[in-house]
RNA sequence: GGGCCUGUAGCUUAGUCAGGUAGAGCGACGGGCUUUUAACCCGUCGGCCGCGGGUUCGAAUCCCGUCAGGCCCGCCA
């Protein structure tokens, strides 16, 4: 059973309703990081749907969490912002300087995320903390909280060991500034938290409005109550012992609410780089991503790897892999019976199918519609061999993986292929190089006799049809007369044009050069 | 210091929760496609399932220990 099945198969012992909850601070640039967030919520939500239950998804901006620090992005103007929630600090423009006509902080970040949301299939309802806050919604929790005070910090306390100051308050008043930081609470009286901010400025904040916010441990326990939240996965940063997770559930329920159940998913690591940061630069975001596979691709590296197991991406031969997989596992699904499978072999099929049914842009989309017939790593070959896309449907054709045209899908393959080749993330190994002149393993593999033979071809290329097939036939006439295999006569070839001893069929490669740069080639030969 | 994840064929890994003869892909090798391939099809090779112990009729799977790698524990998915 797929891990999205079974999370919503023991919720719907709990009942029929079940939320579902991502949550994410805006803070900086999204990256596929934050997918997996996303995703493994949404396909548990999907999950419940298709058990019957009734569900919904929604993913909670954390805009009312304050900015901790200026970020190498963000210029230094933006320090007098430190400490103020997201949703009221200006959005950075073009320069890096804060620009009042750009909307909020967090509605940057956030905007183009929910675009790859979409792309991928993912349509949450949308909450943006800080008007959860505005609308009075957290003012209850929020007075529980300050009443409970002091088991509250007893919980944090033993549970994460982390000693809280003595004047620590389970509330973070906004100051005059607009800062949290440095706001000390005076006093207490419902609906007014009173305060002295840094500035040595009294004032009082109404806990019916956006004028302060539980601290993050808090919050977060106070949001699954007053969303109903059943099922929310959590980063293994909130999961390890004495995290959030493990303060939020006794905190959730001393504020008069149910806990979801701890779930914990690992991370995405860039490979051989560690974990995504993207202060670090150490990132690839959703909207890269999707130029580069289409977005059931990109849900299938989630849905295929179990929640707590962290997850190598990289853009290389790993996505290459991948997304053949896809390919194989949806051609091998159509194929074989369920006769003859062990109890083994049964789970891992029906596994299987459950990433290819999560892997789908639309819930309940046929996944054998978005069979493209090619893998990526032939396509990558002819996209890289032939600058026509015509052409690359012609080869397609000789070689039967498509009868007549090209559908949708594979024209949109070849297009992010081209896009993936182009840019900065395509794997070297997969890269098609044309040498100009003859290197030295060419020269030292190419003797006497192989030369003669290339002499031969070189004398002849002015007079064959400059196409895939001419160029062939006459290599395959002059191997013939020569002394040599025909198979070293092309792997002579490989080694002259590409530097190795094998690749993609010369001919069709030597028809897209010019002929008089193969000649050039052939004549570095000493 | 506390905790999590991982260690299975040359490489990537499934199978571990519900113990019952180790599966797959890539690579390599061989063959076919009377045209070469990193296409396509068929086949072969390849695993003391990190190591040691225990439970069991039976362990990759459960338990204890141990080694190695990665990660989290101020904010970060």
């Amino acid at each position: 059973m797929h891990w999205a099945d079974h999370a919503a198969l023991s919720l719907s012992e709990n009942g029929k309703l079940q939320v579902c909850a991502s949550g994410i601070t805006p803070s900086g640039e999204f990256h596929i990081g934050h997918i997996r967030e996303i995703l493994t919520a949404e396909m548990i939500h999907r999950a419940c749907l298709d058990l019957g239950l009734e569900s919904k998804y929604i993913f909670i901006v954390d805009s009312m969490d304050p900015l901790r620090r200026v970020y190498d992005f963000l210029s230094p103007s933006y320090e007098k912002y430190i400490g103020t929630p997201l949703a009221f600090i200006p959005a950075p423009g073009p320069d890096g300087e804060p620009d009042n006509s750009g909307g909020s902080y967090a509605e940057y970040f956030l905007n183009p995320f929910l675009n790859s949301l979409k792309k991928i299939g993912v349509t949450p309802e949308i909450i943006m903390n800080h008007e959860t806050y505005e609308d009075g919604k957290f003012s209850e929790k929020i007075d529980s909280a300050i009443l409970n005070k002091d088991k509250i910090r007893n919980i944090i306390e033993e549970i994460s060991g982390r000693e809280l100051p003595d004047n620590w308050f389970p509330y973070s008043p906004i100051g005059s500034d607009g800062s949290m930081d440095g706001v000390e609470v005076t006093s207490y009286e419902k609906p007014y938290v009173y305060w002295k901010d840094r500035l040595g400025i009294e004032g009082k904040s109404n806990i019916m409005k956006a004028e302060g916010k539980l601290p993050w441990r808090i919050d977060w326990a106070a949001r699954w109550g007053i969303h109903q939240i059943t099922s929310e996965p959590a980063g293994k940063d909130h999961g390890s012992s004495g995290g959030s997770y493990d303060t939020g559930i006794p905190i959730c329920r001393l504020l008069g609410s149910d806990p979801p159940k701890k779930m914990v998913y690992e991370w995405i690591q860039l490979k051989g780089m560690g974990p995504m940061s993207s202060s670090k630069g150490v990132t690839i975001g959703p909207v890269e991503a999707l130029n580069l596979v289409p977005p059931e691709i990109l849900r299938y590296v989630i849905a295929r790897s179990k929640v707590n197991r962290h997850i190598d991406f990289d853009t290389g031969s790993t996505l290459f892999e991948t997304a053949d997989e896809y390919e194989r596992l949806l051609s091998d699904m159509s194929a074989n019976e369920e006769r003859g499978l062990n109890r083994r072999q049964r789970i891992a099929k029906e596994t299987n199918l459950g990433a290819l049914k999560f892997s789908q842009i639309y819930r309940g989309d046929d996944p054998f519609k978005s069979l493209g017939g090619v893998s990526f790593r032939h396509l990558s070959l002819l996209a890289q061999i032939k600058n026509r896309d015509e052409d690359v449907w012609t080869s397609l054709r000789k070689s039967n993986h498509i009868r007549i045209g090209p559908n949708k899908i594979l024209i949109e393959r070849l297009s992010r292929m081209r896009n993936w080749i182009d840019g900065p993330h395509f794997p070297e190994k997969s890269k098609i190089i044309i040498h100009r002149v003859a290197c030295d393993e060419a020269i030292e593999f190419i003797d006497e006799q192989k030369k003669s033979f290339l002499t031969e071809l070189k004398s002849k290329l002015n007079d064959c049809e400059w196409s895939e097939n001419g160029i062939n036939n006459l290599i395959r006439m002059i191997s013939k007369n020569s002394n040599i295999t025909t198979k070293d006569c092309y792997v002579a070839l490989y080694w002259l044009i590409l530097g190795k001893n094998n690749g993609p069929r010369i001919a069709s490669i030597m028809s897209e050069l010019d002929k008089d740069k193969v000649i050039l080639l052939i004549e570095s030969l000493p």
